[in-house]
DNA sequence: CCCTCGTAGTGAAACCTTTCATCTACCTCG
DNA sequence: CGAGGTAGATGAAAGGTTTCACTACGAGGG
């Protein structure tokens, strides 16, 4: 028994006659063989593993996305490492290491940092990679919802509410979520005649629920006549945190603070007071990532970089609702 | 130069002269040379890499169980693949196919049913795993949380608030955390002197928000009367699922029905009326487990197995809070 | 001055799969 | 009956790393 052959029976079953293939299969069967993915990969050149980068698993808009990645990668027959950079740029490195030293089939990725000189080395040295939640040039591939309009539409609503006063929370602004969340919110307040600088801007150092809390203490802190009288947050945790510390102070929301969110995920509506937020289609976003990135990874020559943008769209729940 | 000379720089730096390691680095450098992960593993015969294997990857008990494996397996060198079996024993036994084709480190695994067999195979043919979030007997090595006295505590908290008619929200029962935790809710209702089957038990099909919000309907139809005045829910999602539902039903939490969920997840304290709760170390776990897969598979011969079992802790909140 | 010892580096084998050119045996058709 | 054709099986090479027995060389001791 040829090894060639095994190797046929388990990869091309057609080419190899019915009754050899029983035997094969029956061998394997009663030696309890496993395939070796390492020997096959090293064989390859390539992994069947798609590294998926993260910025915080804790958050569940990743989380979501992270399914509606692995769902079209186990379609495809591939597998996801999940990555989770924290928002650190020495564990994006670490991770981006890892990944090449596996050989991926491709890297899905939200860089922590602005600049993507990192990524763009990376795909020079032939490993594809795809930006999720985050726009690009046409250089590369990237899916991702359009936050400027995201932005917008928050600010918006709570001007539209008769809010003079408002505050975004969010940080840091190396991400470009964050910046353009803010971009946003100033177009809205231009074009409602605000002036720029009535928007007061609280950076926090990460988007999760403790840098919320901090958050709402700096602006309980504000006398009560310049406090904002609603805050758009850039994403969910952030809003979350905001809300309790609102809650513990009772600081009544919405009446003396409306809140906006942002990702809309599972608990928002589940909060203490449901947060009005802007929802983002987080699995769709993993779905349309994986299929564009399989697709320049096998197809390299008919494919050509692709921009894949989302619309957002305003969920309107009792955080910004007037009694 | 030697291919074995550059393997020694890469993994004994210590042992090659200075100046002839400076000139590998050079070249490595130069040549932006990458060392091939898979290689690696098919002379090492084994993967640098631990199979993490959790129920549902949207449940935040299991992101932070998730951190705190990360934080352990980085510490020592180690990454980790998250699979998701969604408590779906096709998924599951997909994975567990996966990882012993990557010749996996070790696994982790968050089992799906009750029957071990299938785990133990995968041990007996040399892949280490260690159960977690789940107890074992002396032939393995797990990391649990009591569950059984999780149960007791929630169950015994209601008591004490002198609810007599309880119901418990949770499933698939082939879960053993479930049918734990429903075991020590019924032993403190005998412990009260309370009749067996005045303990309602709504078995779920999952352990999620969507499955909370249905049990969350079924309670409503029970007429006033006979309607349990709390019910003890298996995990926290479920908790926050009935929690919506009652107050989209203006059903009053806690006056009207009293909730404690299990898990203490971050959101579970910003929900629309704080969870009581049952925390459990999530992290600890995580790291606990870790270590212990790390000792078995490296020092195999000094390995003893252990079963590790850590307390749960009642935390009260509003929704169990008599007014 | 020669022998011994130790340090630094070498080269080949092994890990396991896939691929592809090659070979065999059998069947069909002239 | 023989030539040609084909389905099916074979064997060797390649892929990159690590390991280990081995060599070469220089220094120190007798």
């Amino acid at each position: 028994m040829s090894l060639g052959t095994v190797s046929n029976v388990l990869n091309k079953p057609e080419i190899v006659a019915p009754k050899t293939r029983d035997r094969v299969l029956q061998a394997i069967e009663d030696l309890g063989f496993i395939r070796n993915e390492a020997a096959r990969q090293l064989r390859a050149g390539r992994s069947r593993t798609i590294g998926l980068v993260v910025l915080d698993i804790g958050n569940p808009f990743f989380t979501d996305l992270a399914l509606g990645v692995e769902l079209a990668a186990t379609d495809a027959g591939l597998s996801v490492v999940l990555c989770n950079s924290g928002e650190s740029i020495t564990r994006e490195e670490h991770y981006l290491n890892l990944l090449q030293e596996q050989r991926s089939f491709g890297i899905l990725i939200t860089p922590v940092s602005n600049k993507l000189t990192r990524i763009d080395a990376i795909r020079r040295r032939g490993t594809r990679a795809v930006l999720v939640d985050r726009g690009s040039s046409g250089r590369r591939c990237s899916v991702s919802v359009d936050d400027i309009t995201g932005g917008r539409l928050a600010a918006a609503h709570l001007l539209d509410n008769g809010h003079k006063r408002i505050a975004f929370v969010g940080g840091p602004m190396g991400l470009s979520q964050v910046s353009d969340r803010l971009d946003g919110a100033r177009k809205a307040a231009a074009e409602a005649g605000l002036a720029e600088d009535r928007m007061i801007v609280l950076e926090t150092p990460a988007l999760n629920v403790a840098a919320g809390r901090h958050a709402g203490e700096r602006i309980a802190a504000i006398s009560k006549t310049r406090r904002p009288t609603a805050v758009f947050c850039a994403n969910d945790l952030l809003a979350l945190g905001v809300l309790q510390e609102m809650t513990r102070r009772r600081v009544n929301v919405p009446n003396e603070l409306a809140i906006v969110g942002y990702d809309d995920i599972e608990f928002a509506a589940a909060a203490a007071v449901p947060l009005t937020s802007i929802r983002q289609p987080s699995s769709q976003l993993g779905d349309a990532a994986t299929k564009l990135l399989i697709e320049e990874v096998t197809k390299p020559a008919e494919h050509t970089h692709r921009q894949v943008v989302f619309e957002p769209q305003l969920v309107v729940r009792d955080s910004t609702r007037p009694p």
